[in-house]
DNA sequence: CGTTCGTCCATTAATGGACGAACGGTGCCTTAAT
């Protein structure tokens, strides 16, 4: 069967949506392939509809947990039935059977965290794997040198799973990005498929604003002011909460916040309740987003500033999805940048600390105990993530002593790769605060961080070339249709209580 | 780097200011002991 009919078959579709068709072609001819597209285009049919044409399991690489639910699920209503997601969610009876009868599966998904899993490794590689896919792929880049280091791993796992045909997917990347992917991923000469970042329904405004007080001030305006649905993000978990706080006080009642600091429970109902408009605003940290498919966000606002250009084309990104007109707001004030530096500085280890932690390596003769690694953890007063990161060096010491000259080369080059991984975030959140100042269009701007050109503007393209904040508040009637709802609700709860 | 929180001390006795420390986003995986 071909990939037209295929597609008519398996997912009810008559035609491939942009770009789709030239990776899937691109993946079934056996090509390495890097597929840059825009959000909302449908980057799971790349690899499903290959699990089709292509005899073996396609292992998937899935940044989030609830990604990969929600994708088995998808694929279960599709009725597909070998599909699993192998994580931590399954009890170790689940597990065991599920390897072994891994074979059977014709799309498992699966975290780069597993993937070091020796027991794991041993039976991926016993199957026949037709596609290696690395989804959100952008994050090996941005979480593989501090954050997630497993994702700098993945290069190791192809390899030993006898380099399948790997197809990474992502909807932002820079060239340099790609190029990481690409060597990281050791991939063979892949074909890139590389789509435009911008989204021309999007408006584009910063706003600067003097001091706290003035933001809070122009947030609640705005939010009260604007067509809802609408995302705010923030940099800060409290902020995040207080601001939610704040808008209820005002009248608004469907606001919620969401962050990491919330059960799993409390995460997946808000994101229910905003996908099905029980909630109109969510006040949000960058733990939300990924996965999120909601087509009729109106505006995204970011209360602080990002850290680097990739991550605000992505929250901005989840407006509009739709193609209807919608509005983006960035709110600045001078110096919000300065919370970055902060945050970053606790992710990465000190040269105490690494020094430390590599002598008492040495001095131990062989590899510390798990008691024993938190001991020195705390002592040190390491950070989970910063023990991670020296956790990732030390791993050649997991298998002999450490020799000191080894341990020296070791803490040199942490040392090393810490300071250039610093200097490009520096660079990064530079990048972004003079885009904040600049007095160019935002969109050519922002083209020009992701390698592209700007043919020409569209209509409200952002505060630089012209349109107003004002265009895109709701109209008296939409607030009256608003305050009817309010009505309906109030009167159903008296009446159903 | 800027904000917030806790502690200390000085006063006409329960506030207030000064000062320093801590905090500030992201997510996998925990095979232990009740």
């Amino acid at each position: 069967m071909n990939i037209h009919s295929l597609l008519k078959k398996k997912f009810g579709y008559n035609s491939f949506r942009p770009g789709q068709e030239e990776v899937i072609q691109s993946v079934i001819s056996g090509h390495d392939t890097v597929a840059m597209l825009p959000t909302g285009t449908g980057k799971s049919l790349c690899y499903q509809l290959p699990g089709y044409y292509l005899k073996g399991t396609v292992l998937i690489v899935s940044p989030l947990l609830s990604l990969m639910q929600d994708q088995v699920e998808q694929l279960k209503i599709k009725g597909e039935k070998q599909v699993v997601a192998y994580n931590s969610f399954l009890s170790v009876s689940e597990r065991k059977a599920v390897l072994d009868k891994l074979h059977r599966y014709r799309f498992v998904f699966i975290s780069p965290e597993m993937l070091k899993n020796e027991r794991v490794l041993e039976r991926l590689k016993r199957i026949s794997i037709s596609l290696f896919v690395v989804d959100e792929a952008h994050c090996i880049s941005q979480w593989g040198y501090d954050f997630r280091p497993d994702y700098l791993n993945l290069g190791n796992v192809r390899q030993l799973l006898g380099k399948p045909t790997t197809l990474a997917l992502t909807a932002t990347a820079t060239k340099k990005v790609r190029e990481d992917i690409i060597q990281l991923l050791h991939l063979d000469q892949p074909k890139e498929w590389i789509f435009s970042v911008d989204r021309p329904n999007i408006y584009i405004h910063v706003e600067h604003v003097s001091d706290m007080q003035e933001k809070e001030v122009r947030l609640l305006h705005l939010v009260q002011q604007l067509q809802k649905p609408g995302i705010i993000y923030f940099s800060s978990k409290r902020l995040a909460d207080e601001m939610a706080k704040k808008m209820r006080q005002a009248g608004l009642n469907k606001v919620a916040s969401y962050h990491a600091g919330l059960d799993q429970d409390e995460r997946i109902l808000i994101q229910q309740q905003f996908l099905y408009q029980q909630l109109e605003i969510i006040c949000a940290t960058s733990a939300f987003g990924m996965g999120i498919n909601k087509e009729n966000v109106r505006f995204v606002i970011h209360y602080h500033v990002p850290a680097q250009m990739e991550s605000y084309v992505q929250e901005i990104g989840r407006a509009g999805r739709d193609g209807n007109k919608s509005i983006a707001i960035l709110l600045y004030m001078e110096g919000d940048e300065h919370l970055h530096y902060g945050l970053m500085e606790q992710e990465l280890p000190t040269d105490a600390q690494i020094d430390t932690f590599f002598y008492e390596l040495y001095r131990l003769k062989k590899w510390p105990e798990e008691t024993m690694l938190t001991e020195i953890q705390q002592s040190l007063q390491l950070s989970d993530v910063q023990l991670r990161f020296l956790l990732h060096y030390a791993e050649p010491l997991k298998q002999r002593p450490a020799q000191k000259v080894q341990v020296e080369e070791i803490t040199q080059q942490i040392k090393n790769d810490r300071d250039v991984r610093r200097q490009e975030r520096v660079r990064k959140i530079q990048e972004m605060k003079q885009w904040v100042a600049s007095f160019t269009c935002r969109r050519e701007g922002i083209l020009s961080y992701f390698d592209e050109r700007l043919d020409h503007c569209p209509l409200n393209c952002c505060d630089q070339c012209g349109t107003n904040v004002d265009f895109y508040y709701q109209t008296k009637s939409e607030i009256k249709d608003e305050s009817k709802e309010q009505w309906e609700d109030i009167l159903s709860q008296l009446f159903y209580r």
